[in-house]
RNA sequence: GGAGGGGUGGCAGAGCGGUCGAAUGCGGCGGUCUCGAAAACCGUUUCGGGCGGUUUCGUCCGACGAGGGUUCAAAUCCCUCCCCCUCCGCCA
């Protein structure tokens, strides 16, 4: 959530910001929800004080007091009323994106960054299908689909990029988690998944428990609640773990194969950090992200993400894109967001600054990610069908090449 | 699955209707002492919100797992929920 006394402080260059995402009026709606309960507030404080006595009361005494006690129990229902729209009305803006984000509002707005790498010439490019062992059809009888088998060679392949991506991340002075994937819906809210992804969450109803998109949602939730030692930061971790996604709203695209599937596995980076530091560690984040598309000799693009098209907590986005041969166009690969505190705010992490506590900001990226394997495949493709697998990937485990 | 114990400040741990935002210990911070350090001693040390002043301020309100209730008054009594722990059984 945004910060309300900045934003009460400064309500034109808010309003300005959020139109930008498409939430002037809800901005507006706030701001006046907001005016109406800190107009309450100071009623219901001061009843409170009257309400106040400090040892036994006189019979007199007794007699107002419980007239204060009449007006005091409506003022606060009044209030809390109140409350709860002005609380409605902040959980509904997203964080004002930055001032060098693109306008716009889908991913067609997005900003070429910059391009690296040379395209593979390629008579017919094969899909990862035809290049890699996947058994969609004995997946699909098991669980569905969008769910796929990765085998063999191919699986020592997926194997080496995560394990390239975690030995990068390590030496880069990231710690490496596992965290839990399965959690509560408190836990959810408090990662800003829900409400609005729950959708897209697969839910365990008999134990109330939710399966997690992302590990972000383990590393967000991490230091919930806490007053983080200015000294530790910035705090790098980075997560390997499954992901699961229902991908509502996505039928009919992508069906074919394991780009979009409904689990996957993720090396995921969170970063918490002092305010005047994030938009260095976005930098940072992005640069790890290519380091490694280029490591593994990925051809890639990077765009900077539309207003628009920005989710409710990124100030801003980078994504870094992937050529696919086959389908002759870049597709992402890894994503890194700055939330600066929006995500913070919510879950309570702070730090202890000179002026007392307040939030961090929080960042998070993607390192690697099944995509990578389709990536590779189709990349380092031969005409013959078989796959040439990078060096460096060898040196974490992988065949010296792929064929089905 | 069965039985029991418990959730209080950074941690440990008292309090069990008003004088308790909360004893005490540890830790942290500042100071005295010292060439310096340790020890000792003195002081200080939660978070959120409104309003006013405005870099480390004042004032009022709120918070003892969460939410309701009783009462003039709740950390303390009642109800509901959440969470943590121990033992037994079962399964890894």
């Amino acid at each position: 959530m945004i910060d309300a006394k900045a934003a009460r402080n400064d309500p034109d260059v808010y309003r300005v910001a959020l139109a930008r995402k498409g939430a002037a009026e809800a901005f507006d709606a706030w701001l006046t929800a907001d005016e109406r309960w800190r107009e309450l507030v100071p009623r219901v404080d001061d009843l409170r004080s009257r309400q106040k006595l400090q040892g036994k009361p006189t019979p007199e005494q007794v007699e107002e007091l419980k007239q204060i006690k009449e007006e005091l129990r409506e003022t606060e229902q009044e209030l809390a009323a109140a409350e709860a729209d002005r609380d409605a009305a902040l959980e509904a803006l997203p964080n004002p994106p930055h001032p060098d984000v693109p306008d716009g509002d889908t991913e067609d707005d997005a900003v070429e960054i910059r391009r690296w790498g040379e395209l593979p010439a390629l008579e017919h490019p094969r899909d990862h299908l035809e290049l890699g062992r996947f058994e969609m059809e004995r997946a699909a009888r098991l669980s569905g689909s969008r769910f796929g088998y990765i085998v063999g060679d191919s699986a020592l392949l997926e194997q080496a990029i995560f394990r390239l991506a975690v030995s990068r991340l390590v030496d880069d002075g990231f710690t490496l988690m596992r965290p839990p994937v399965l959690v509560r819906e408190q836990a959810m809210y408090g990662t800003g998944f829900f409400p609005t992804e729950k959708s897209n969450i697969y839910e365990i109803p008999t134990d109330g428990l939710y399966l997690t998109g992302t590990s972000e949602v383990g590393l967000a939730g991490f230091h919930m609640d806490e007053i983080l030692d200015a000294e530790a930061l910035p705090l790098r971790y980075a997560a390997y773990s499954t992901c699961f996604r229902r991908e509502a709203g996505a039928a009919g695209k992508d069906t074919r194969g394991m780009l979009r599937v409904h689990q996957f596995d993720k090396v995921e980076m969170f970063v918490h950090c002092r305010p005047e530091e994030s938009w260095d560690e976005h930098e940072r984040l992005l640069a790890i992200e290519e380091e490694l598309a280029q490591a593994v000799g990925l051809p890639y693009r990077v765009v900077d993400i539309a207003a628009g098209d920005l989710g409710a907590p990124a100030a801003r986005k980078y994504d870094v894109e992937a050529w696919f041969p086959s389908q002759e166009r870049y597709r992402e690969i890894t994503s890194c967001s700055n939330t600066t505190d929006f995500q913070a705010r919510r879950l309570q992490i702070r730090y202890r600054a000179n002026g007392g506590p307040q939030p961090v900001h929080t960042l998070n990226g993607t390192a690697a990610t099944d995509r990578w394997l389709l990536a590779v495949l189709e990349n380092f493709q031969r005409e013959d069908g078989s796959v040439d697998v990078p060096e460096v990937l060898r040196e974490h485990g992988a065949p010296a090449e792929i064929s089905r």
